[in-house]
RNA sequence: GGGCGAGUGGUGGAACUGGUAUACACGGGGGACUUAAAAUCCCCUGCCCGCAAGGGCAUGUCGGUUCGAUUCCGACCUCGCCCACCA
C-alpha cells in the first residue's frame, strides 16, 4: 500500500533514532578507514537559526555522508563561537546574564541544528565559553607571552566621551557611537598585542602549497602585503639641539627616486613620540598633532591632505641636501617607520601635498622610450635616473639594487620588506570574553597565573557596562580583581581586559580532536589521527581576518613544539551567501527573510537541503525563489512514488535503459559531492528519476542502489524508504557507496555527430570502437550529409572518437 | 587606485581536457482529471523565416588562433566582491 510522503513525521522519527543509536557518533579510529575531519565555521549562537546556517551545514553534509558511504572514517564536528558583544547589548538591555543568554541560545540553537538531520558528532560539540574550553586559550595565551609572542603596546581605540567607553569598531556608525550618536573620539591606551607580523613572511610564502581558492590566497596575502623597498636614516637638523643629533628613517620601495625627495613627512604619531622623548615643537605644530591624533582613521583619509612644517631639517644622506620636516596625517603612523621621504614628481600623494603648500618638485625619473608622459605631471612608473649625480642613466631597478647597497654600506640605510600586516590588537575592554590570565605586580611587572590555577574565570557581576575609565567591566569585580602576585606574594591586580574573540576561533579545529581532555588542549595522539584539517568549508567573509589569525595562531603553536604543522586548513572551499527573494541581502527590517523553520515545515528538511544545493553553485549563492524549491520537492515526492510502486510489482530484471540511467547518475552523483558540486548532483539525479518513469523493468537491486545515491542528499527519505519500504536493517547511511557497473555504462553503439565544414549536419550511428575511416564511410552514406556535400569527396576529415566528425569540402556555392 | 571573479533563454543555471550550446528546474502556453480549487499527470516553450521539410542567427562587444571557441589569446564594455593615502 503506498503511503503518501509526509516528512515531518518521518524526519523527527529519524532525528530520535539516529540519536539514539549514537549513529554518527566518530571514533578515533575505525579498522580500514581513513580519518577525515570535514570542518566548517562553527556558528555564533544569535539564538535563532537563519537560512544561511542551513547552507553551511546542510551542503557539507552531503559532502561528509557520501565521504563516509565511501570509506572514510568522517568527522563532521559543530561547536559554538560563543563569546561576544551581542550578549553584553542583551544584559544591558534586557537584564538578562550573558552567559544565561547565550546558553539559552546555545540550546535553541542545538535543537534547531538537529532538525537540519546533519551528521554532527555532538559529543564532541565545542563551546568557546566553557572553561575546560578557554582554560585551553589562556594556556597558549601564555605559551606565547612567555615566547615574547604576547606583548603590551599602546595603540588607539574608539572613546565615546558621553557614554564614558570604549566602543569595539563594530560599535561606531559613520563615525558616532552607536547608542548615543556622540562623535567617537580615539583615545590612547596600553593594551596586549600578539606579533602576528613575526610569521608574516612565512604566512604569505606559504600559501603556495596550499589547496583554497586563488581569490582566498590573494586575499590572504593582499592582507598580508609584503612590500620590498629599503628603509633609508635621514639625519635631523633640530633647532635647539645639535646638528644630527637625530635622525629618522623612513620607508620606501623606490630609493631609485631619492634624489626627488624634497621634503620628509612625518606622522602625527611620531611627531607625538617625538615630543614624548622631549623635542621642544612649536606651538603650531602641537596643536596639528593633538588635533589629527583625535581624529579617527577614516576622517583622516577622506578629507584633503594637510600638515604643519616642523621646523627641523633633515639631511638626504646621498648627497647632503636640505629638505623640511613636514608632519601630515596623511602618512600613516601603523605602517613602515611612520615617516616617508617625500617625492613629488613621481607620487601623487606627495605631488597634492606639495602642490597645496608649495613644495618644490624635482624630476628624476624619465620615463623608458620617452613615449609616455601622457595624463598628469607625475610620473609614477619605472625609467631611467637623471639629475640624479653618479646615478643618471641608469634604470630604476638597477639604481635601487645600487643606491640601497651604498647607503648600506655607510650605514645610512638597508634593504628591507615591509608587511601590511599589523600587530594583532588582542585587548578588549569587554565582559563577555576570555579572561586574559595574567597579574599585574607593582614589583614583579605581568605575571602570568600559574599553569595549574587555570582557567581564570569571569567573575559574576552585575553591570556589564565598561567601567567609567574605559577599563572592562571586569575592574568592577573589586574581590575577583584583587590577587596576590604570583612570584613575590605582594598585593597585585588581575588584568581586566578579555581577549579578542578571534582567538576562540583560532584553535577551535584542534579541540574537535579531543574535546574533553582535561590535560591538555587536544592529545599529541589525537592530533596525529585527525589533524590538520583535511577539509575546510566556510564563508568567503572569513577569507582574511579569521583564516589569517588561525593561520597565524597554528603557526606560532608549531613553533612551540605544541603542533606538528604549521598550516591547520588544507584546503579551503569557500560558499556563497543566499539572499532575499528581492535579491537583497535578508534583513528584518526588509521583510525579504526566509525562516528556514517555515520551510521545514512547509516542504520538510530534505527539500530545503536539495534546494539549497540545487539553486546555484555552492561558492555563488544567489537569491532564494519561493518557486523554486517546488520543483524540488515534487522530484521527491515523486521520488517517493517511484520507489513505493515499483518494489512491490518488480521481478528480478532490469531494462538495458533503466540500469544505464541508474549506474550513470550513481557515478556522476558521486563526482560532483565529492567535489561539492551539488548543483549538478541534484540535477542528475532528477534526470535518472525521468529516465526511470517510462520504463517497465526495474529491479529491487536497481531500486537499493537509487535509495542509497540519493541517501547523502536526502538523508530522511533515503532511510525510511531503506529500513521502511525496503526492509533493510541497517541504515542506510552505513551502507558503501554502490560502485557503478562500467559494463553498464558502456555504450557498443552511439550517436555521432557529424559535421560540414564546422557546421552540424546530421547523426549517424557508429560502433564503440570504429575508426575514422569507418565513421567518414557511414558518414557518406548518411542522405543528410550527402545532401550537403552532393558529389564532392571530403578534402579532409577530423575525427574525434566519442564526440563528432567533421567533414571539409569546398565551400559550394 | 590595487586584487579576485562574473556576463549563456523570460528566470536560476548546465556544458568533462577546445568537440552535439541551452541539461536540470522555475516561469509561461495548451490539455487531462475535478462541481471547483489545490495536488497530480501529459504535450509545447532560445530568436527569426517557413504550412512543412528545412534553413539562418545566437553564450556582453570587437578582433585573433583553430577543421571547430561559452571554453584559449588581445582590446573594450558592464556588473559583483574584497582591499585601499600601505609610500
Amino acid at each position: 500500500m503506498e503511503r503518501s510522503y509526509d516528512p515531518s513525521s518521518l524526519e523527527k522519527k529519524w532525528h530520535e533514532q539516529w540519536q539514539d543509536a549514537g549513529l554518527y557518533r566518530t571514533p578515533d579510529s575505525e579498522k580500514e578507514r581513513e580519518n577525515f575531519m570535514l570542518l566548517t565555521e562553527f556558528p555564533y549562537p544569535s539564538g535563532n537559526l537563519h537560512i544561511g546556517h542551513w547552507y553551511a551545514f546542510a551542503l557539507p553534509d552531503m559532502l561528509a555522508r557520501y565521504l563516509r558511504m565511501t570509506g572514510r572514517n568522517v568527522l563532521y564536528p559543530i561547536g559554538f563561537d560563543a563569546f561576544g558583544l551581542p550578549a553584553e547589548n542583551a544584559a544591558i538591555q534586557r537584564g538578562v546574564h550573558p552567559e544565561a543568554w547565550t546558553r539559552e541560545n546555545i540550546a535553541t540553537m542545538t535543537e534547531q541544528l538537529r532538525s537540519m538531520g546533519a551528521s554532527f558528532d555532538w559529543s564532541r560539540a565545542v563551546s568557546t565559553i566553557d572553561p575546560a574550553y578557554y582554560r585551553w586559550t589562556q594556556w597558549m595565551f601564555l605559551r606565547f607571552f612567555e615566547k615574547g609572542l604576547a606583548y603590551r603596546a599602546r595603540t588607539t581605540v574608539n572613546w565615546c566621551p558621553k557614554d564614558k567607553t570604549v566602543l569595539a569598531n563594530e560599535q561606531v556608525v559613520d563615525g558616532a557611537c552607536d547608542r548615543c550618536g556622540t562623535a567617537v573620539q580615539q583615545q590612547e591606551r596600553e593594551q596586549w598585542m600578539l606579533k602576528t607580523t613575526a610569521y608574516a613572511a612565512e604566512l604569505a610564502s606559504d600559501l603556495q602549497g596550499l589547496d583554497y581558492p586563488e581569490s582566498t590566497k590573494a586575499a590572504q596575502r593582499n592582507w598580508i602585503g609584503p612590500s620590498e623597498g629599503a628603509e633609508i636614516i635621514f639625519r635631523l637638523n633640530v633647532p635647539g639641539q645639535d646638528d644630527g643629533k637625530h635622525s629618522v628613517a623612513v620607508f620606501t620601495t623606490r630609493p631609485d627616486t631619492l634624489f626627488g625627495c624634497t621634503y620628509l613627512a612625518v606622522s602625527p604619531e611620531l611627531a607625538k613620540k617625538w615630543m614624548d622623548v622631549g623635542w621642544e615643537a612649536p606651538d603650531a605644530v602641537r596643536a596639528y598633532v593633538d588635533d589629527a591624533l583625535s581624529r579617527r582613521e577614516l576622517e583622516r583619509l577622506e578629507r584633503e591632505k594637510t600638515g604643519v612644517d616642523s621646523g627641523v631639517a633633515a639631511i638626504n644622506p646621498v648627497n647632503g641636501g636640505k629638505v623640511p620636516v613636514w608632519v601630515a596625517d596623511y602618512v600613516l603612523g601603523s605602517y613602515g617607520t611612520g615617516a616617508i621621504m617625500a617625492v613629488p614628481a613621481h607620487d601623487e600623494r606627495d605631488f597634492e601635498f606639495a602642490e597645496k603648500f608649495g613644495l618644490p618638485v624635482r624630476q628624476v625619473i624619465e620615463p623608458a622610450g620617452g613615449d609616455d608622459s601622457s595624463g598628469g605631471s607625475v610620473y609614477a612608473g619605472e625609467g631611467v635616473l637623471t639629475n640624479s649625480g653618479p646615478y643618471d642613466g641608469l634604470d630604476s631597478a638597477q639604481a635601487r639594487t645600487k643606491i640601497t647597497a651604498e647607503l648600506a654600506s655607510k650605514g645610512h640605510g638597508s634593504a628591507r620588506t615591509t608587511y601590511r600586516l599589523r600587530d594583532w590588537i588582542l585587548s578588549r575592554q569587554r565582559y563577555w570574553g576570555c579572561p586574559i590570565p595574567l597579574i599585574s605586580c607593582k614589583e614583579c611587572g605581568f605575571v602570568p597565573v600559574p599553569d595549574e590555577q587555570l582557567p581564570v574565570e569571569l567573575p559574576p557581576l552585575d553591570d556589564f557596562r565598561p567601567a567609567d575609565d574605559g577599563r572592562s567591566p571586569l575592574a568592577k569585580a573589586a574581590g575577583w580583581v584583587k590577587a596576590a602576585c604570583p612570584k613575590c606574594g605582594g598585593d597585585a591586580e588581575r588584568e581586566t581586559d578579555t581577549m579578542d574573540t578571534f582567538v576562540d576561533s583560532s584553535w577551535y579545529f584542534l579541540r574537535y580532536a579531543d574535546p574533553d581532555n582535561g590535560g591538555r588542549f587536544a592529545g599529541e595522539d589525537k592530533i596525529g589521527a585527525w589533524l590538520p584539517v583535511p577539509m575546510y568549508v566556510g564563508g568567503a567573509e572569513h577569507n582574511t581576518m579569521h583564516l589569517l589569525y588561525s593561520r597565524f595562531w597554528t603557526r606560532a603553536l608549531n613553533g612551540l613544539g605544541l603542533v606538528p604543522f604549521a598550516e591547520p586548513y588544507l584546503a579551503r572551499r569557500n560558499h556563497g551567501v543566499i539572499l532575499g527573494p528581492d535579491g537583497q541581502k535578508m534583513s528584518k527590517s526588509r521583510g525579504n527573510v526566509i525562516d528556514p523553520d517555515e520551510q521545514v515545515a512547509k516542504y520538510g528538511a530534505d527539500t530545503v537541503r536539495m534546494y539549497l544545493a540545487f539553486m546555484a553553485p555552492y561558492e555563488q549563492g544567489g537569491p532564494w525563489d519561493p518557486k523554486g524549491i517546488t520543483g524540488v520537492h515534487r522530484f521527491l515526492k515523486r521520488f517517493w512514488a517511484f520507489v513505493h510502486d515499483r518494489w512491490e510489482s518488480a521481478d528480478g530484471a532490469d531494462s538495458e535503459d533503466a540500469a544505464k540511467a541508474v549506474h550513470r547518475a550513481n557515478r556522476d552523483i558521486g563526482d560532483d559531492l565529492a567535489n561539492l558540486r551539488f548543483n549538478t548532483a541534484v540535477s542528475s539525479a532528477m534526470i535518472m528519476l525521468n529516465a526511470l518513469e517510462t520504463e517497465t523493468k526495474v529491479s529491487r537491486d536497481l531500486l537499493r542502489r537509487m535509495v542509497r545515491i540519493l541517501a547523502p542528499m536526502a538523508p530522511h527519505m533515503a532511510e525510511e524508504l531503506w529500513r521502511g519500504t525496503l526492509g533493510e536493517h541497517e541504515s542506510v547511511h552505513v551502507q558503501k557507496w554502490p560502485e557503478p557497473e562500467e559494463d553498464i555504462l558502456r555504450e557498443d553503439e552511439y550517436e555521432l555527430p557529424v559535421q560540414v565544414n564546422g557546421k552540424l549536419r546530421g547523426r549517424i550511428v557508429v560502433g564503440r570502437t570504429d575508426d575514422e575511416r569507418t565513421a567518414v564511410a557511414k558518414a557518406l552514406q548518411s542522405p543528410d550529409i550527402l545532401r550537403i556535400i552532393g558529389e564532392q569527396s571530403p578534402k579532409k576529415t577530423v575525427f574525434v572518437a566519442g564526440r563528432m566528425l567533421n567533414i571539409l569540402v569546398d565551400e559550394s556555392h
